[in-house]
DNA sequence: AAGATTGTGTCAATATATGGAATAGATGTA
DNA sequence: TACATCTATTCCATATATTGACACAATCTT
């Protein structure tokens, strides 16, 4: 149809299937609801029929992102959420955090580790190893308890209210430095969450010092941490500090860089 | 056109938008995915035609949910999670946590609050007055500072690490109980995080005590609070802590019922 | 009880999404 | 270098799946 090219209309704005954009746009909508809405006041918000918004809802519905309440009116469930989480749960960290590790990296010259939380341990999910001989003791793929290691205890220290009752019966020692007293723990988290990083003074691996600072998302959310490892022959109190300072900053870079994903 | 005979397939079931559902299947398969996925592999796994895969995955990108990285690989952005975070915070917590309070209410005798976080205040979204005979001080939609009142500090303690360099510059005293210290606030959300619940001390109002303790989403973030208000001349010690049992029962049964939403 | 809302079904018309084939680019192999 | 085999992307005729107007029922208002 339309044989006389009377409208050249718009030369190539690619195609879009119209149905998906538009049950989104439901989809979107009921999310910024508070209380829900009816057929026909989201047909009018939306500029669509009734009959379109309508079958556009059971499709919701039916799937699952939809639900409506006893009385006539439609509301998001928390579907959108979860696959957010799993969105959450997949982020693409390394690539995310690596420019931040390499900075750390060429700042410190030791190991950096970044980690997500794992039940009660960290799992290792990339490093760099230290510029220095000396060897490295998690390969990437490896757990840490998070009561011992710099990242666990960052991330633990971030979410510490809610993980407390876990982790309170699980203080196993590794080393005699390793936290194994819940009041210790509380104060050791307290301080923590008053500096905005972890300190491990060879609390999983003897002579072996380590530090973290968490990663979270906008709203606050815990989703890893960034660590730095240290043999302690290898430091001095200023030189602690410095690393410190640097982690803490990295992990903020990181941070805002997620604010503007 | 197709004036051929009828096909008898079914159309008893509420028919569904099958490009609407196809899209969702797209968006919830990136979501899964933790490197991201090319239009063949997606279209294999979802049993679609490549073409229309890739006219999905166009769509999609227009909206949004979708970013197709340096290659060709496609992968969900962070969209869906803002979404679910406007979902979050619409969601009716009055409703969802009505039963509780009026169990609370039942239970204490005293006036129960509902508050959500604001900045770095409380506002109250829902109560229940005391049966007693004794007024009641802040009307649904008044506020309060995060760090003097019972559903303010459960909620300050659940997101502390957040919120402490936030609230380090702003601790006003309203009474002389108040927590203007930052060491002083420091051990007293250790206290709140591991106890469970909150106490207000008269720290907002001279001679009210409160009690609060956290409501959270099933990973762990703090959208609310469950709180009662006393005057200080109803409580001896043990009420007091019956008081406090209770809104913790109170607040775990709504953080079970966010677990089924 | 009448009237004005609403949500929910029906069904033909056609605009819309669709699948297949064609193109283009990239990577690997001989 | 040429060939083979993957990709992603575009094009287009076709029919299918979506659409909108209308009808109907169920509430709510008056």
């Amino acid at each position: 149809m339309t044989s006389s090219d009377v409208k050249p209309k718009d030369s190539k704005p690619p195609r879009i299937d119209t149905t998906l954009q538009k049950g989104l746009q439901v989809l979107e909508a009921l999310a910024r609801s508070e209380t829900g809405k009816g057929v026909t006041e989201l047909s009018r918000e939306l500029d669509l029929t009734k009959s379109n918004t309508f079958r556009l809802l059971q499709t919701l519905s039916i799937l699952g992102y939809v639900r409506s309440s006893e009385d006539k009116l439609y509301s998001a469930t928390l579907k959108v959420w979860q696959i957010a989480q799993t969105v959450i749960g997949n982020l693409d960290l390394p690539m995310i955090a690596g420019p931040y590790m390499r900075t750390l990296s060429q700042e410190t010259g030791e190991t950096i580790y970044l980690a997500v939380p794992d039940g009660l341990s960290v799992v290792y999910i990339d490093k760099i190893e230290s510029t220095k001989p000396i060897r490295t003791w998690n390969p990437i793929g490896g757990s840490a308890p998070l009561h011992c290691v710099g990242t666990g205890k960052a991330i633990l220290a971030a979410d510490f209210e809610r993980l407390r009752p876990q982790i309170a019966d699980n203080l196993v020692g590794y080393t005699d430095k390793t936290i194994t007293s819940l009041q210790r723990l509380d104060d050791d988290m307290a301080a923590t969450q008053a500096r905005g990083y972890a300190i491990d003074t060879g609390e999983f691996r003897e002579q072996v010092y380590s530090f973290g600072s968490a990663i979270r998302l906008p709203n606050g959310q815990v989703i890893g941490a960034l660590g730095v490892s240290v043999p302690d022959v290898n430091l001095d109190m200023d030189r602690r500090n410095d690393i410190c300072q640097s982690v803490l900053k990295a992990a903020t870079g990181v941070c805002d860089a997620l604010q503007k994903l």
